[in-house]
DNA sequence: TTGCGTGCAAAGGTTTTGCATGGCA
DNA sequence: TGCCATGCAAAACCTTTGCACGCAA
């Protein structure tokens, strides 16, 4: 938890606040803001306190080389399973309820305890999909 | 599909075969492998023109800020979902049924279809969380 | 013998870190 | 004012690439 609330750290949050649930490199994101007046190191920085805080998920791509960070603005992010476009890149979630099944299912049948926060499923969106 | 069939290429299929369902970076890979005679850059290249050829999965591991490498020895890795350990980085098959299952399940309550080679779901395996 | 694949070293890209400075409290 | 967080540059790290040599066919 930082001490200070400074206007980098602010103009950060400001800008994942209004990107959530998109994936975003700390390259892309810092070339958002550098106008605005924020360095590269900053932007690592505060993502890493970010993290700790538990307000950022670092994601990592499968074919790219660095890593990604998304943003959860709520609690609720916590409670279900997250579904990402390959193509697109943006987040979906998956209800309550189907996130308990799927997680009861694969228990009973597998043994294995699902990571409710940590498991990104990959696929394609019904947006993109339909292109 | 490459031309010779090199010891390296052989030693690197050989150490892959006996490593089936683990995740290993480049650099491990050649920790094991350097006093048999290989190079880092040999594994890459290797690596890559084995994930050309489909027997190998690159993924990427969310803490880490490398690329990890799964053999694929048979072609039941293709029809089902993975699940990993974040504790042993063992991976697990869920079987075909329980797959095929998860996906409809998914794909009609987000309108989400899910990539099946590429989705690794993550959690804590039995083994584990016995301990 | 031919030319592909290797080893080495250098380059390229991402992330981290050290240190002096500036700004938040 | 005190000291935390920033900016800059350098370092650290992973991966790719260029080039000359060695080895598989």
């Amino acid at each position: 938890m930082p001490k200070y609330n400074t206007k980098q750290r602010k103009m950060l949050l400001d800008f994942l606040a209004g990107h959530a649930d998109e994936t975003l490199s700390g390259r892309e994101i810092t070339d958002y803001l550098r106008d605005e007046g924020i360095s590269l190191s900053a932007v690592y920085r505060n993502l890493a306190e970010l993290e700790r805080e538990g307000k950022v998920q670092r994601v990592a791509r499968d074919g790219s080389r660095c890593a990604y960070y998304r943003y959860m603005d709520a609690d609720e992010c916590r409670s279900h399973i997250h579904l990402s476009c390959l193509n697109c890149g943006k987040t979906y979630h998956l209800d309550d309820t189907s996130s308990d099944e799927l997680i009861s299912r694969v228990a009973s049948s597998s043994d294995f305890q699902i990571d409710r926060t940590g498991t990104v499923i990959r696929g394609i969106c019904g947006e993109c999909r339909k292109k």
